[in-house]
RNA sequence: GGCCCGUUAGUCAAGCGGUUAAGACACGGCCCUUUCACGGCUGGGGCAGCAGUUCGAUUCUGCUACGGGUCACCA
């Protein structure tokens, strides 16, 4: 009766019942297995690479069930919101190939259980909050923080657990004149959950991720209202995701010591638990200690940064995929042209401990997937990279669309692909030498080769050249002029008798490969000759004889 | 400090009471080869420690050590 009393008291706006919103947001109506996921981003900064380790849990999750996979974004806290952080998550997750079925996408909400917004939901909050106030679950509380800390120090003296819980919960069992009298003072409160948890007793549960877990109950009356009106996290999560009906709960295992938190909450609130699932954090190494991976201290956690320094987004979800799964791995070398959303991933196969970040691996998958895609691909690729972080390059690619294509057709294709680069900011010292505007030779050739040598190679060769002969004609050629000025035709017959050759057939090449391309490593010379033509080919053996005669 | 989670090579990791303890990245060597890359072969390197259960422990239990997380009107 009190309660009643009390609740209409605080919140005599709240005209709508728990009820109101059972109804509105029902069960989803899914097929047997369907697992609902979210991913809920506090947008206080830019996308923590994390955020995107849940998200492709989370994606994978739901669309591997048929399920749902939705944007929620947890906006409750003001003071640390970043004025457009939320923008540029959804924009980032989009460019990241996560396909929201429902949420705050771009555009707009989109879905029937919205808002998707927590700032938009504080009605639903209150609704909730004057329930359990009704019920004698949850009470209003109007300490000050100096009360708070006041408290705290008293607790620290006594040598008891900080909290406000039990008997230090001051306002825990007021009388109703007493919360009138503070009203009407225009005090601030917050609302607290009563508390029923013994933690002499134990919490069990099953996490999808961690397995069998073990805790003492909970016994804090934690806050579930700030005095703004807004709720915490724990408070939010229980409301929004039994009304957003999650069947599936990803997040990061720093939530694992206030999960007895929110076991109390569903219980208190009615509510159906959903499945947790706690990820393991991704690390990195700090002077030779393990450390959760910081979005403060450490530049490489923004996901921007990958975009910016030129990772094809789909490796890095293949490398976050390995992370994940380590069996991806395996499935992608038994099936390299799969996509990758036919991977069947798993919780069970989700790692306990923090992995470690590593560039290295990460590089390696680039390279392999870059590897794997055709001319095309990597041209649109490199033009929309090089469109944001490298106009001058853009430019120059994209005069002549078929001329880059067919320059980065080289090697790629067959079994054993070339893996010239695996970022795309690589590509410009790739292949900028292709390019008039761009080639700025310094013509460093190997010590071993005589300045007369070469320059009798590049004056003679021209004159041998073919634009109709095909490889082996044209390695015929190379030979030949190889044999005419002392080199050996043959490598393997330099090698049993290098006295009697100034050299061999391939450094033959490499004088061409040098004049040509202003570089002792390149793609294959015969590719290059038949790109640049004989016109180009002729016109810079004749820039570096010039160079070389001084 | 309390509570929780974790610990297989430099890194990511298979393993789920009996294995010569997979594989991948990185590193060394060799082969292929007109440079480089690719590819192939090959090498070094590992169950944190100590008890217990057991015929037998990487695998189960306990303790220790180490690492991580969390103890807010932040998420």
């Amino acid at each position: 009766m009190d309660n009643l009393k009390l609740a209409e008291l605080l919140f005599p706006h709240i005209t709508k019942t728990t009820e109101y919103y059972e109804e509105k947001y029902p069960p989803r109506n899914l097929p047997e297995g369907a697992r609902v996921t979210r991913i809920a981003p506090s947008p206080t900064g830019y996308l923590h690479i994390g955020a995107l380790y849940g998200a492709v849990t989370d994606e994978r999750t739901a669309h591997l069930t048929n399920g749902v996979f939705y944007l929620r974004i947890e906006d409750t806290d003001s003071k640390r919101e970043v004025s457009g952080a939320a923008d540029l998550f959804i924009t980032m997750f989009e460019k990241y190939g996560m396909k929201f079925d429902e949420g705050a996408v771009s555009g707009g909400d989109k879905g029937d259980y919205g808002p998707y917004r927590q700032s938009e939901r504080t009605e639903i909050y209150q609704t909730f909050a004057k329930q359990l106030i009704a019920e004698g679950k949850a009470y209003p509380c109007f300490c000050t923080d100096t009360e708070i800390e006041k408290i705290r120090n008293e607790q620290e003296a006594a040598g008891e657990n900080p909290g406000y819980y039990g008997k230090w919960a001051v306002w825990r069992d007021a009388e109703i004149e007493k919360v009138e009298q503070a009203l009407a003072e225009k005090k601030p409160f917050v609302v607290r959950l009563r508390s029923t948890g013994d933690p002499s007793k134990r919490v069990k549960l099953t996490d999808a991720i961690k397995g069998d877990l073990e805790f003492p109950q909970n016994n804090q009356d934690f806050v579930i209202l700030k005095s703004d009106g807004t709720p915490p996290y724990h408070f939010a999560h229980a409301i929004d995701d039994h009304l957003m009906r999650t069947t599936h709960v990803v997040r990061g295992e720093e939530w694992l010591a206030t999960l007895p938190w929110h076991v109390e909450l569903f219980a208190a609130l009615g509510f159906k638990r959903p499945v947790f699932c706690h990820t393991a954090n991704i690390m990195k190494l700090d002077n030779g200690s393990k450390r959760k991976i910081s979005k403060r201290k450490d530049p490489e956690a923004d996901v921007a940064m990958f975009l910016r320094e030129g990772y094809p987004q789909s490796a890095l979800i293949e490398y976050v995929l390995t992370l994940l799964n380590s069996n991806f791995e395996d499935w992608r070398r038994a099936n390299p042209t799969a996509d990758k959303n036919e991977f069947p991933f798993s919780f069970k196969k989700m790692g306990v401990s923090g992995p470690l970040f590593d560039f290295e691996k990460l590089y390696d998958i680039c390279k392999d997937v870059v590897s794997r895609m055709d001319a095309e691909t990597v041209y649109e690729n490199v033009v929309a990279w090089t469109a944001e972080y490298d106009p001058e390059f853009n430019a120059v690619l994209t005069k002549d669309p078929q001329y880059a294509k067919d320059i980065l057709s080289i090697g790629r294709g067959g079994s054993k692909p070339r893996k010239d680069f695996g970022l795309w900011k690589e590509v410009r010292e790739y292949m900028g030498f292709f390019y008039n505007e761009l080639f700025a030779p310094e013509y460093c050739f190997p010590e071993n080769l005589a300045k007369e040598d070469i320059i009798a190679v590049l004056e003679k060769y021209p004159s041998v050249f073919d634009e109709n002969d095909d490889q082996q004609q044209w390695f015929e050629k190379l030979k030949t002029v190889a044999s005419s000025i002392g080199f050996a035709a043959d490598t393997k017959e330099y090698k049993k008798n290098p006295d009697a050759f100034k050299g061999h057939v391939g450094d033959i090449a490499m004088m061409l490969r040098v004049a040509l391309t202003g570089k002792q490593v390149s793609p294959d010379t015969f590719a290059v000759i038949r790109i640049l033509g004989k016109d180009e080919m002729t016109n810079r053996l004749k820039k570096c004889i010039d160079s070389i005669k001084g």
